[in-house]
DNA sequence: CTACATGCGGCAACCGATTGCGAAAAAGGG
DNA sequence: CCCTTTTTCGCAATCGGTTGCCGCATGTAG
């Protein structure tokens, strides 16, 4: 189909190794033959093959970027963020979503090797370890989000999750809430771990005696189920923390599905700051991490990496901040009479 | 790194060839020899390398998506079937945004050129015409979004508004309204220009004398800003027929604003059934268009033509369907006063 | 026992670009 | 006008698989 380098050569009179220099610039050529050969390239609207180029040089110049699941919000800033940076730098980035199955993560990663990557960005948070070796092995790098400490090829981008949950705690603590209820992202997730963690301490600390934790997906039907799980309860919080956004959208529809009323009744704060958050119902209070700059930092950190003669992992830290909506409000003085609750029934007690 | 197919040739004590023939089953080997060679392959844990194995096939495992922006919740479900069709044959897909800029798409399209991929899905509406051809000249297949008749290595997929759009008019008929108005997307995009010709069509067959139709971007804050100009006005539509959710949306969040209520006062009808549709306040009712299906079939389209001798292109079709929500409702009968408009103010009469 | 079909596997020529080495041409010096 | 230096460019090997063609070995038939 398309042409080769020889042809460009052949037609403007040169071998393909002139065509090749002026190409890549990596040579001195006259200003006469570089123009001749740009002609021709032209006229001949010629490509230069990528694949053998990648075998020639033993070096391609793609990246990975593995996400769980290309439909959670969480996903696309970070992705449009890597790709910015790459493509800036003339690299592509081949995308792979895990769909939270670990034999999935296990194929796309080699996959990944498989097409040579330069170096791979896991922006998801679980899994398993040996994997890492596997890539790492293989020579290409390796950049996670909130796992453990750089090593040799592989750097970490950590999310600083206590600053905004502190502000959001003392926010809370303002509007005068006294029982704090959180519904917390899965177990297997490494960040999930870490925002519930320090949402507990920050609230065991300010005396926001807390509910017990409720553990969901991410999925946004999973906040609706916690909700009535916590409704169910003797006792009602007046603000609610959920682990990400979705998952205060959810509960904040089984809220209102339930009759109470956001914030009026209780307050709902959500992590992650989703370009949805402003536009929800009321626009929720949330705990903003910078997704688009994560995904740049992510690519920073490899291409830097890479450069290096020792190939040393570094660490990266990206701030976290409240944002404040309508979804979080002066804590309820009196205490919450359920309207209907009979009529949605207790939630069945799940494990 | 790692190793070679000639390393795995002597130490399995066969030839190159061998190793190549087993790892693609494209010749009788013997069980005894087949064993060996994939033994050897699983202790050097070898894999090949698909660079060199495109040089040598003239075939790339790789598909080219092209999209507007990633961040556009309309296209994760799109990607999502593209992929995993791909990915269950065995291709990979590169993913690239145009951030609705043509001359970056026309760079996008160069680079997936180079890449050698077999063929591209374009799902951007606004798009130039010779675009199309300087893929097919380089023999990648091509499919489309409704777009013009499918020809040479160029299938489309051609997405019918029409029949959710007579159900959406049909039900606001049911409900009593008489005044609609519409909110489009942007002029230079092919399918919106589609669905706003057919929602004033449907409109003026019903009688439903509409306003002048706004015409504004896909973002939701144009959605806003077009329901200002909505309000500017001296009379005031009972419904208004978005040119998407997002539209929608923004427009649900000026009316609130403007303490217009939805679904009392005016309704609202998007199009798309995003994720975040039932997940709006009041749930948007909208015109639902099968996009995770959308990806699915337009990879099939592509694989399926580019296995034909004549490579000809064929014609998809695909339905949309009204989602009944919240955001619909019996017509207004009082003509309605708009508290504190005049605290708003007369929006600015942009051209 | 010779002749011929069949099963297995090696040889070597590619695919298209890159690059070290060296040669031809142009420029500069004596 | 000859020799050295510099500029400019070509030769040919190489990257790692793939595949047409051929040869050897074993099996089967005449």
């Amino acid at each position: 189909m398309g042409h080769t380098m020889r042809d460009v050569a052949k037609r403007a009179g040169v071998s393909p190794a002139t065509v090749s220099r002026v190409l890549n610039k990596t040579h001195y050529i006259s200003q006469e033959t570089e123009q001749r050969v740009l002609d021709v390239v032209r006229q001949l609207s010629y490509f230069k093959n990528v694949h053998a180029r990648r075998l020639a040089t033993g070096q391609s110049d793609l990246f990975g970027l593995v996400i769980s699941e290309i439909a959670n919000p969480y996903f696309p800033e970070i992705i449009r963020g890597f790709q910015a940076a790459a493509w800036e730098r003339g690299f592509d980035v081949l995308l792979c979503n895990t769909e939270y199955n670990p034999q999935r993560t296990r194929s796309v990663i080699r996959k990944l090797i498989e097409s040579d990557v330069r170096g791979v960005a896991i922006m998801t948070s679980s899994l398993e370890r040996d994997i890492i070796s596997e890539l790492t092995e293989a020579g290409v790098g390796v950049v996670f989000c909130n796992l453990g400490p750089p090593m040799t090829l592989v750097s970490n981008v950590s999310i600083d999750y206590q600053r905004g949950i502190s502000q959001a705690i003392e926010l809370v603590v303002e509007l005068g809430h006294r029982r704090a209820a959180v519904i917390g992202g899965p177990e297997d997730n490494h960040t999930a771990i870490t925002i519930k963690h320090a949402l507990v301490a920050g609230l065991n600390q300010r005396k926001l005696n807390s509910f017990p934790v409720i553990t969901s997906n991410y999925r946004v039907d999973a906040g609706a189920s916690a909700v009535r799980t916590i409704l169910s309860q003797p006792e009602i919080p007046t603000v609610i923390f959920c682990g990400s956004d979705l998952i205060a959208m959810g509960a904040m529809n089984a809220l209102e599905e339930a009759g109470v009323e956001v914030p009026e009744d209780v307050s709902v704060i959500g992590i992650d700051d989703i370009s949805f958050a402003f536009l929800a119902r009321p626009p929720l209070t949330t705990i903003r991490v910078p997704r688009e700059r994560l995904g740049t930092i992510a690519f920073q950190a490899l291409d830097k990496m890479l450069k290096l003669k020792r190939r040393k992992g570094a660490d990266y830290y990206l701030e976290t901040e409240l944002v404040v909506r309508k979804s979080s409000a002066p804590a309820r003085q009196h205490s919450l009479r359920i309207a209907g609750l009979n009529g949605v029934g207790p939630a069945p007690t799940n494990a």
